[in-house]
DNA sequence: AGCTCTTCCTGAAAGC
DNA sequence: TGCTTTCAGGAAGAGC
């Protein structure tokens, strides 16, 4: 499942092939996650990729204004979102077409920019050129570059429960289910703790622990959980190195509890029950473990 | 404000 | 064995 190490990964493998490349033609299968695919085949078409970068778990080309005969005359940004099953990667024609291939990018150099997503929870729109920084904000920070002063901040006095807060896309970008349990498990702090209940030794603890699990899930690859590839075809390596996420029974790293999974956000969450103490109405309902 | 539930989708795994 | 059910989850929307 894509979040930011894995994106990142995609990014990097796609910003040594794709830069200074034209876009020649368009051809869709499945279009349900395209917000407009009609507009994207007609827009694309003749646009040349300038530079690939990643904004929280999206994948943003930039494509140049593009021949003035076929397209408006301003800049364009494919955003592509993996979803849960979303990959994209650069193939030649003849290579085999993994099945759940919906979108081909026929490039002016013979080869394809294909998007296969399984599940199709991914995500395929156009931003105009000067409405990106509009998108930016939307999302929130790079949990990769947010100071300290800003990262309290953001969950000073918020009332959710701080898995929640990790996992909303408006508030830190690009985090997901399993790298907020292993930041979580990491920062010894319970994903059922509100926010605005974490002390300033808790919160500074939580972000450098964010920090370090992303940048070694980085270094490593990505987590390859049942479908994830590189953009070169390449499973990740982070998967090995999880403390909590998928670990249910097993023994914590730490302390050798066995870690326990409850739902917390709606999501399901892995923990140690001994390292990582219950907020004190959980624990007294015994809510926090109630649904498993 | 924040929680829970539902929807989207497919394939793997569990249940019968 | 073979069919049916359940589950996983990122994001968005409804309803409370």
């Amino acid at each position: 499942m894509p979040e930011l190490p894995e994106v990142e990964t995609i990014v990097r493998g796609l910003r040594t092939v794709l830069p200074g490349h034209t876009i020649v033609s368009v051809r869709l299968g499945k279009t349900d996650f395209i917000e407009e695919p009609l507009a994207l085949a007609e827009l694309l078409p003749g646009r040349r990729i300038e530079t690939v970068e990643r904004l929280g778990k999206f994948i943003r080309l930039q494509l140049n204004a593009g021949s003035a005969a076929k397209s408006p005359d301003r800049p364009i940004n494919l955003l592509v979102h993996l979803g849960m099953t979303g990959w994209l990667g650069v193939r030649r024609p003849e290579d085999p077409v993994a099945p759940h291939t919906h979108v081909f990018f026929e490039l002016e150099d013979g080869r394809e920019l294909r998007y296969t997503d399984i599940r199709r929870f991914g995500q395929m729109r156009m931003v105009a050129g000067d409405q990106i920084d509009a998108f930016r904000d939307s999302l929130g920070q790079e949990p990769l570059e947010i100071s300290a002063g800003e990262f309290h901040k953001r969950l000073a006095g918020r009332r959710a429960r701080i898995k929640a807060l990790l996992l909303d896309q408006r508030v830190f970008r690009g985090i997901g289910n399993i790298y907020a349990d292993e930041s979580l498990w990491q920062a010894r702090i319970h994903p059922a703790r509100l926010a605005a209940r974490l002390h300033s030794t808790e919160l500074g603890r939580l972000r450098q622990a964010i920090r370090r699990v992303l940048q070694h899930a980085i270094a490593d690859r990505g987590s390859s959980i049942a479908t994830f590839v590189d953009a070169e075809g390449q499973p990740g390596e982070y998967q090995q190195r999880h403390r909590a996420y998928g670990r249910e029974g097993k023994p914590c790293f730490r302390c050798g509890a066995k870690i326990r999974r409850a739902i917390v956000a709606g999501r399901s969450s892995y923990f140690c029950p001994h390292c990582q103490t219950a907020p004190r109405r959980a624990r007294a309902s015994g809510k926090a473990e109630a649904r498993v």
